[in-house]
DNA sequence: CTAGGGTGTTACCGGTCTGTAACTATACAG
DNA sequence: CTGTATAGTTACAGACCGGTAACACCCTAG
C-alpha cells in the first residue's frame, strides 16, 4: 500500500457513484452503460472487468444506497444517545427532508416498479434490505417505549413510502405536504396507548 | 351501424387492453410494441394507425386505468346509494383486495418512476388524473360529515399507495398487511373529533 | 360488380442496447 | 530495465427498439 492513501475516485468507485446518481435521476433502463462510463470518466471495457454485468452493477448500487441509509441510522443514535423518542422524532424530520430533495422516490421502490422478472437478482437484495429497514424501524419504537411498536412503524413506513409516491406522481403539492403533521400525531397517538 | 352491435373486439381495442395488462405486468420500458401487437393478435402497422406513438398509447392506457377506476367509484354509490360513510369503508375493502390481487402497485406510480423525461406527455396525465382520484376521496370524506376531510383523505391516500409500493417491494408478508387495520383506525379516531 | 377503407404481411431504416475481442498505454514493483 | 496489473481505445457482434414504406387482402357499402 504504497503511501496509505485509499486513492479515492478510483474508476471502480467512480462508475459505482455515477451509476447511483444516473439510476436515481432516469431510472434503470432509462440509463445504458455507455452514459455511465462517460459520465464517470472511463469505459465500458472497465465497467466490464469490474461488474460481471449491468445487473450486479445494479445490485451493487442498490447495497450502496443501503449502506447510505444506514450511516443516516447511526447518525441518529449519535446525536441522541440512548434518547430513542427523539431518534424517532429525527427520522421523521429526516424523511421530511427526503420528500423535498428531489421529485423522485425511493430508489428501491423504483428499481421494483421497473425490474419485473421475478427471479430478478435485484428482487432479492431490495427485499432484503427493506426488510431490515423495516425492522429497525420496529425496533427504534419499542426501545422507544411505544406499546404497538410494529403497527406505529409499519404505519409510518407504509405513509413515508407512499409520500415519496407522491411527490413523483403529484409533486411536491399534494399529500404529502402533511406528511409530518400525520407522522408526529401518530406518535403521539400511540405514546398515548403505551403500555410504558 | 349494421346492426347496432358494437363490433367488439377491434383491433384498436385489442391493442389498448393488451398494451394495458403488459404495461401492468412488465413496465412501460419492458415491453415493446412488437410484442403487444403479437400478444393483441394484429401488428405494428395496424397499432400504429390507431395511435401515433408508443407515448400516445401509453396515455391512453393511463386514462382507460382512470376511467376504470372511476366505475369503481360509481359502483360504490350504487352499492350504498347516499350512505357516504358505508361508500368509504367499501374503498377500504376494495384497496385492500387490491393489494392481494398481484404483486404490482399502481400503474400510474410505476409509470411514473419509468418515465423520468420532465415534459413526457404522460406525466401530465398521471399528475392530472392523480388528483382527481385524491379529490374524490376528500370529498368523499367530507361528504361523509368527518371535520378534518383533507386530513383523512390524504393520510389514507398516502398509507394505500404506501401498501402498494410495499406489496411490490417486500411482498404481501410486509407491513401492508396491517392496512385494513390502520385504515379502520384512522376513521375512528377522525369520526371522533368530527365536528358533525 | 365495383370501389374503398380497414387490415395483414414483409421488409426495411436508423438507432440503441449489453457484452466482448484485441490491442495499446500507463504506472508501479522487483 | 523488466514484468505485471490496471486502465484506455477501437471495433465489433447480435439483439432489440420505435417507426415507416409498399403492397396484398378482404369485407362491406353502394
Amino acid at each position: 500500500m504504497t503511501d496509505g492513501v485509499v486513492e479515492r475516485s478510483r474508476p471502480r468507485d467512480r462508475i459505482l457513484e455515477t451509476a447511483r446518481d444516473m439510476f436515481h435521476k432516469h431510472g434503470i433502463k432509462g440509463v445504458g452503460v455507455d452514459a455511465i462510463t462517460e459520465a464517470a470518466g472511463t469505459n465500458k471495457m472497465t465497467l466490464y472487468r469490474h461488474f460481471e454485468s449491468k445487473d450486479e452493477l445494479i445490485v451493487e448500487c442498490l447495497r450502496a444506497n443501503a449502506a447510505k441509509a444506514g450511516a443516516m441510522w447511526e447518525a441518529f443514535e449519535v446525536e441522541f444517545p440512548g434518547d430513542k423518542l427523539a431518534q424517532l422524532h429525527a427520522w421523521v424530520r429526516k424523511a421530511a427532508a427526503m420528500l423535498n430533495a428531489d421529485g423522485r422516490g425511493c430508489d428501491m421502490a423504483n428499481a421494483a416498479a421497473e425490474l419485473t422478472e421475478p427471479d430478478h437478482p435485484a428482487r432479492l437484495v431490495i427485499k432484503e434490505l427493506k426488510e431490515a429497514q423495516r425492522h429497525r424501524l420496529v425496533t427504534l419504537c419499542r426501545d422507544a417505549g411505544i406499546g404497538q411498536a410494529e403497527l406505529l412503524a409499519d404505519t409510518l413506513s407504509l405513509l413515508f413510502e407512499g409520500a415519496r409516491v407522491s411527490v413523483q406522481t403529484e409533486g411536491t403539492e399534494g399529500p404529502s405536504t402533511q406528511f409530518v403533521r400525520m407522522a408526529e400525531g401518530l406518535i403521539v397517538s400511540f405514546r398515548g396507548t403505551a403500555a410504558g
